[in-house]
DNA sequence: AACACTGTCATTTTT
DNA sequence: TGACAGTGTT
């Protein structure tokens, strides 16, 4: 008991202690958000004694369960037999469909795919529209438990009655192969608890205590996903920060968390505002900037660590300037004695890291960029995916056709093609036609020497396919031995590195059988397809990425590059200017010591180079260098739809200054009202 | 089947 | 600029 309050200041502590209904807590950035976390785990467990069994906790990210994996289980005396249930939101959806799905109609050994393989899908069905769009289309429908038919009837567009008619066609793909998207592990979890009040009230009962982490990147179906979990008790508590919803583009809903107490009735609230991260200096920055946010539920973060180092700014003619800049900076830090793993460059669009790696080259400083083609899409680890994909299910025709020539066997487009036409015609996959069909027919249709190759190829697969049978831990080896497929690389330039991606798969895959040795390996594959980068950590260079993917961690020094209009923030067709203003606070939150924020007077993008202005976040943030001063923006034009509680929904018809607030000239349906923004959102 | 050429297009990214 | 897809050439 002790142990778990040793390190806990008074808002945490009550925190934790509020073990009953729903339960909000703010957590500003580097104020103890994750040890608060476990800490309130370990309490339910060790002091009110909840069987480990009968908690949930839920993330978004592998690293961030393993994290809160391994910290809570170093901070529990006994471990129990069972250990808690602490996974990504989507492992939860796999686990909770291995043993539910046959209420849809269909099998528990269904594979997850991944984004690649449902735009493989897409592209089959229709290569008219352009791919990712329908991608993102089927990914919007799920997410609102819209079905095919109901997306049809919604669709005005041409065009959109296509999508729907895609989507249709994608769903039967799905299920007559038994495949299930990212989206499905959510969304079918739900429609099962949803249409099953008996299977929910189960659930509901199996966790009587649910956490979430990051809430405020959840979306309206992992909402009410939530909110079925809670059906029998209500005892919910979610973590987050209504400053760092850096997601909403791709669906989070920053209303969840600031109408948390609307969803869950009779929420308690409690704000972590002390800050153990930054000097005073970096946090007065950030906080003066987030001030200009609307809609935000309002908390400022409490320096704990003291005075420091004033905010720095770099100003520069042009990126190269500002890489030269940089450069000399970061030596003079590594000269001190700074460790390069505690320094980095933060930027808001990736490109913008180019002029930076040269200028750190020509200074020889090494640098890791985050980012970038993540392990498991490197070509080749995909290639050895599709052979195991191929193997574990034979009719799984995209990976067949991915690796049908690889390495070269002499088979062409023209051939594959040939042959998947007569397997559809026949009604069969392709790795069925060729085993089946007369070796006559087969050089009927292309030739002696392919048709020779194509019966070795699926004989091959067939005999490591029986090794994988009788001995998972073998059949890596077997396959390698096989089919060659190191080979390939060999002579490459960048030969090496990709063979060493291949032995580290192989790594990967050993360390999966000998942790689960009687897995299958369509459950590896699953757990692949889960499964991020594993993120390569410490060393000896400093950290370049996006703003994006340094959210959750913290260096001593920081460097904040493109500080401009166009850049931070950046503008754009869907660019909200508070979620913009959230990313400035993201990226000034993650430094300890120094923060540096550098401005270009031009740089040379797109093809072209183009003048900048400097960044308005600079006046926002009360530094006032320079001249330039931007006039604070209402978020509201003219033309709005907006929503008033008590007037309903009206629009926009003038915007005028009112003291620090806008007030805005609204028409509600022939009445005119003058109204200060912050009543109303907008629609 | 492999390569060379042309045109288009540019956030952020996890599962 | 430069990555990528689609098309044309050998």
């Amino acid at each position: 008991m002790e142990k778990i309050f040793k390190n806990l200041n008074d808002s945490q502590s009550a925190a934790v202690k509020q073990t009953e209904g729903p339960v909000l807590i703010l957590a500003g950035a580097g104020s103890g958000k994750t040890t608060t976390i476990i800490s309130r785990l370990a309490y339910l467990i060790e002091v009110v004694g909840i069987p480990p069994a009968n908690t949930l906790t839920l993330t978004f990210t592998n690293k961030a369960a393993r994290e809160m994996k391994e910290r809570s289980m170093a901070m529990m005396e006994k471990n129990g037999a069972y250990p808690p249930l602490l996974c990504t939101f989507h492992k939860f959806g796999l686990l909770f469909l291995k043993f539910n799905i046959h209420r849809l109609g269909r099998q528990n050994n269904f594979v997850v795919i991944d984004t690649d393989d449902k735009k493989r899908i897409i592209k089959k069905i229709n290569s008219e529209l352009p791919t990712p769009l329908i991608a993102s289309e089927i990914s919007r429908y799920k997410n609102s438990l819209m079905s095919p038919d109901d997306a049809y009837k919604q669709a005005e567009l041409f065009n959109y009655k296509q999508i729907a008619e895609v989507y249709r066609e994608y769903e039967n793909h799905l299920k007559e192969n038994n495949l299930v998207d990212f989206d499905d592990l959510i969304a079918l979890t739900y429609k099962l608890l949803d249409e099953n009040p008996e299977l929910a009230q189960e659930t509901s009962q199996k966790y009587q205590y649910i956490m979430i982490d990051e809430y405020q990147d959840t979306n309206e179906l992992q909402l009410k996903l939530i909110q079925k979990l809670c059906t029998s008790h209500n005892n919910i508590c979610v973590v987050g920060d209504d400053d760092q919803s850096i997601y909403g583009w791709r669906g989070a809903h920053i209303r969840n968390i600031m109408e948390f107490d609307e969803d869950f009735e009779g929420a308690s609230v409690f704000k972590l505002e002390e800050n153990y991260r930054s000097r005073a200096p970096i946090l007065k920055t950030a906080n003066a900037l987030i001030e200009h946010n609307r809609s935000r539920l309002g908390k400022s973060l409490i320096a704990t660590r003291g005075e420091g180092e004033d905010v720095a700014i770099l100003n520069s003619n042009d990126e190269n300037e500002e890489a030269r800049k940089i450069a000399l900076k970061i030596q003079k830090l590594l000269d001190s004695g700074v460790e390069a793993s505690e320094i980095a460059i933060l930027y808001r669009v990736n490109v913008l890291s180019r002029s930076i790696e040269e200028g750190l080259n020509r200074a020889g400083i090494g640098y890791k960029l985050v980012g970038g083609v993540r392990f498991l899409e490197r070509a080749e680890v995909k290639d050895l995916i599709s052979y195991i994909r191929v193997i574990t299910n034979n009719h799984d025709d995209f990976s067949l056709k991915r690796i049908v020539n690889k390495p070269k066997r002499g088979l062409g487009k023209a051939s594959v093609d040939k042959i998947e036409l007569a397997a559809h015609a026949k009604g069969s996959s392709i790795f069925e036609y060729i085993k089946t069909v007369d070796f006559a027919e087969l050089e009927a249709l292309v030739k002696k020497k392919n048709a020779t190759t194509l019966k070795k190829f699926i004989a091959d697969i067939d005999d490591v396919a029986r090794v994988a049978k009788e001995s998972t831990y073998e059949f890596i080896d077997v396959l390698e031995d096989t089919f060659h497929l190191k080979d390939i690389y060999v002579n490459m330039q960048d030969g090496q590195e990709r063979i060493l991606n291949m032995d580290e798969f192989y790594g990967l895959f050993r360390d999966f059988i000998k942790n689960h040795p009687e897995a299958s390996l369509d459950e590896f594959l699953n757990e692949l397809t889960l499964q991020s980068e594993q993120d390569q950590v410490e060393g000896e260079s400093i950290y370049m990425m996006s703003i994006h993917a340094s959210k959750g961690l913290e260096f001593e020094h920081v460097f904040v590059i493109g500080m401009e209009e166009g850049f931070l923030p950046l503008v754009g067709d869907g660019s909200d200017l508070e979620e913009e203003r959230r990313l400035g606070y993201v990226s000034f939150t993650r430094a300890k010591e120094s923060l540096t924020l550098s401005h270009a007077g031009s740089r040379f993008y797109k093809g072209r180079r183009s003048d900048l202005a400097k960044s308005r976040f600079f006046n926002e943030a009360g530094l006032c260098d320079g001249s330039l001063i931007v006039e604070k923006k209402t978020a509201y034009k003219k033309g709005d739809l907006v929503r008033h509680k008590i007037f309903g929904t009206g629009r926009v018809t003038g915007v005028s200054k009112s003291g620090r607030e806008f007030k805005l000239q609204i028409n509600f349906a022939g009445t005119k009202r003058d109204i200060l923004a912050s009543f109303v959102e907008r629609l």
